[in-house]
DNA sequence: GGCCAGGTTCGCT
DNA sequence: AGCGAACATGGC
């Protein structure tokens, strides 16, 4: 087993906890990504082979810098690059934070997230077809009900590496979801729904008739547009996608239950959006409402939600 | 056991 | 365009 230390420097601010800990929903694991003991760690494919990284943060929020590890069976210095490349993107290592502070610093209510989350970055998922599939399987159940199905997904179908006596694991890749079939995810706990969706995008990808990849490097308009008209797919799963897999900073997931809860809690005395009304409030963080929603969703999750001031 | 959840589609005005 | 209903399964 190859082993390979690499150093990256992320863009001050950069809170290492925050960042991996939205990654992995604040859980010690959450889907196929692990953060314990201030340790981020995934089961990346490299070049067609399984590459363990584990990453540790031995810098400060004002000067960060991540120290991450390389476990293969063999490691060539390209394949260390291309590592290298994808953890400072499933980090957001390069996410400039100031624009967005400077919106949110006039908002009179949101003003105490800069602060309270500050050098939270956007963290990426591995592949857009992981994002899209994680997207799915949390449509309409609820956050613990989708962190149980997220995490069985890639259990049971996942790729899987030990080490250390810990077995870690990668998200499943469509051909093993296209030879698998629908039957194979028969025992899940998904919906039909969700189970034929899932294989009938796992089987365009894997035949070539669909490049979920390639959307990285398409205009936003372009990728929604390929996006809703997939089955299955609507603007809430294109949002979460273009905010977690494409990098884009303008998403807002407007038909989130909870997005508009907690936005009422802030402007609408308690009471929930409707989505349209949600929509029509973010105008005013554009073009950074894929940082808002981040953090909205990061003080949701920890629980941390003394920004919203009694009415 | 009933109601709801970090939606999507379909059919009807 | 906009609105309601059906969808189906896991939590509490």
């Amino acid at each position: 087993m190859d082993q390979v230390d690499i150093f990256l420097k992320p863009k001050p601010p950069f809170d290492f906890e925050l960042t991996a800990g939205y990654a992995s929903h604040f859980k010690p694991r959450y889907g196929a990504v692990r953060f314990e003991n201030n340790t981020f760690s995934q089961l990346l494919s490299i070049q067609g082979k399984q590459v363990l990284a584990t990453v540790t943060a031995p810098g400060t929020v004002k000067a960060p810098k991540l120290r991450a590890r390389l476990f293969s069976p063999r490691l060539t210095p390209a394949g260390v690059r291309i590592a290298k490349d994808r953890i400072a993107w499933i980090l957001g290592i390069d996410q400039d934070l100031y624009p967005f502070y400077g919106i949110l610093k006039n908002d009179p209510v949101l003003h105490n997230l800069a602060e309270d989350f500050c050098g939270l970055h956007i963290p990426h998922t591995e592949t857009v077809f992981e994002s899209l599939i994680l997207a799915i399987l949390g449509q309409q159940i609820n956050a613990r009900a989708a962190q149980l199905l997220r995490t069985r997904f890639v259990e049971v179908l996942g790729p899987t590496m030990e080490m250390d006596g810990k077995q870690y694991y990668g998200f499943p890749a469509p051909e093993k979801i296209r030879r698998i079939g629908e039957a194979g995810m028969a025992t899940l706990g998904l919906t039909r729904r969700k189970i034929r969706t899932i294989f009938e995008i796992s089987k365009a990808v894997a035949e070539g008739a669909l490049n979920l990849e390639g959307l990285r490097t398409q205009p936003a308009k372009e990728a929604e547009n390929t996006l809703i008209a997939i089955y299955g797919v609507g603007g809430w799963t294109v949002q979460w996608v273009l905010i977690r897999a494409l990098g884009y900073t303008d998403g807002f997931p407007s038909g989130d239950l909870a997005l508009c809860r907690i936005l009422g809690q802030a402007f609408n005395a308690g009471n929930p959006f409707k989505p349209q009304e949600a929509l029509k409030i973010s105008a005013q963080w554009s073009p950074y409402r894929s940082y808002m929603t981040a953090y909205l969703f990061s003080a949701l999750r920890t629980g941390r939600l003394s920004f919203i001031q009694p009415v």
